[in-house]
DNA sequence: CAAACAGGCATTGTATACAACTTTGTGTCC
DNA sequence: GGACACAAAGTTGTATACAATGCCTGTTTG
């Protein structure tokens, strides 16, 4: 789970170490949407048999990452415009409600972590590589939900930030470039307060500060679905 | 998706139709929490290879319907009494908001459709088979998710529905025998007047009644555990 | 007699082989 | 010259074979 991400060369690879590979690959934007993953390619890459790459796609699959169709094998998947609101909505639903259980549970030690995020977030930044902030980003909500101590609906907010990276691949305008910055530190310092009500509203503004960043009007001509069919 | 749930005798059958076969089954209370589910064993009712069975339990596995230990196999979940309670807090969340939105976009057609869930569920009690009975009250839940317009949440209401399944085979206290009864159909009304106020908290005060009639406290003497240790 | 170890048995994890389907390239016919 | 048809190549779906792990039992020893 360190810096390695897409080749890890030798191990004792289980499905699972080579889906969470993958997954971190397509979180700091190493793989774009709509890239085809043969399952032979993949095999070779982290030397096991087409077995263990199918069950790391079905895994993927599941959490709505990867698009495998029926004899067509497996592509990142590329959420549609109606896809990206309906995660976006997801997200303003449970994760305000998540941060207020959070700033309820938290302890000095979480804090600490979470503030060790942000700096990581900001140290990548600095050194030019977005995507590993992006997925920085996203653990840094992976975390309040694991703090909320809620693991059900952490489970689903972790698929909702993996498609969430995905949707800012494929839709993030740059014109909103300075997003956030301290967002992040502000909800830490509500959670340090346990100010449950400021929490829930600081993230809840946020999240749709992020979901108005995204660009997610149609495209004119269908530009979406030409930039697809030449992806794969 | 008929009346046949285990056996399936045969068909094209992809590994998908197999964990919808066994899925229907874990709702309709034919196969007790803690159940072993063999490889070998799925593999020859279904007369498919081994290869089909471990997709169609990985997916299952990723529903948390079953529990996949490795080395170990394949055993249906039996969810603890915290992952009960997460799971009935998530739905509380979940679904209030869900059937508000229902309530917005139910059409004539959706209507006429849960009403004829509901009959389905009655004629059920009323044929001594409470399983099936249990089934058709998730797909209630289910179908006004898909009504809502909401992809994405539906999906994890799916999946909460299922565990909730799973919770109710352990944890239901037969004192509240008349559960609900009417309640579903008092939401139609709502969703049918378009009442999405009404609606909201009809869900609501349904889904804590339904949270309140589960047995939730700690077993004395870990009766609990001696059982899984016994259905397995 | 109890506890611990060892061996056999059963089940799962992984790899490989084969079958089926999709796709792509070429050729022929209109 | 274009369109359809067929064929070949490559990829995925499924089955089977082998390896590895865990479980159970029978024996042995303190």
């Amino acid at each position: 789970m360190a810096h390695s991400t897409v080749p890890t060369p030798t191990r004792p690879t289980t499905s699972d170490s080579i889906a969470q590979a993958l997954s971190v690959a397509i979180h700091e934007h190493k793989i774009a949407p709509g890239t085809k993953l043969g399952e032979d390619e993949l095999a070779e890459i982290y030397g096991v048999s087409r077995t263990v790459v199918r069950a790391a796609l079905q895994t993927l699959a599941h959490m709505k990452l990867v698009d495998i169709r029926r004899n067509r094998g497996a592509s990142v998947a590329s959420p549609s415009i109606k896809e990206a609101h309906e995660v976006f909505e997801a997200r303003e639903l449970l994760e305000p409600r998540t941060a207020r259980s959070a700033a309820k549970y938290a302890t000095s030690s979480d804090i600490a972590l979470l503030e060790r995020h942000i700096s990581d977030e900001h140290a990548a930044l600095d050194a030019a590589d977005p995507g590993r902030a992006l997925y920085l980003s996203g653990l840094f909500h992976t975390e309040i939900a694991r703090i909320a101590q809620q693991a059900t609906i952490a489970g689903f907010i972790d698929t909702l930030i993996a498609r969430s990276s995905l949707i800012i691949a494929l839709y993030w305008r740059r014109e909103s470039a300075l997003c956030e910055k301290h967002a992040h530190h502000a909800l830490v310092q509500a959670l340090a307060k346990k100010d449950e009500q400021q929490a829930e509203e600081l993230m809840r503004s946020h999240l749709v500060d992020l979901h108005s960043a995204l660009d997610l009007r149609e495209r004119n001509g269908r530009t979406q679905s030409l930039k697809d069919a030449l992806s794969q």
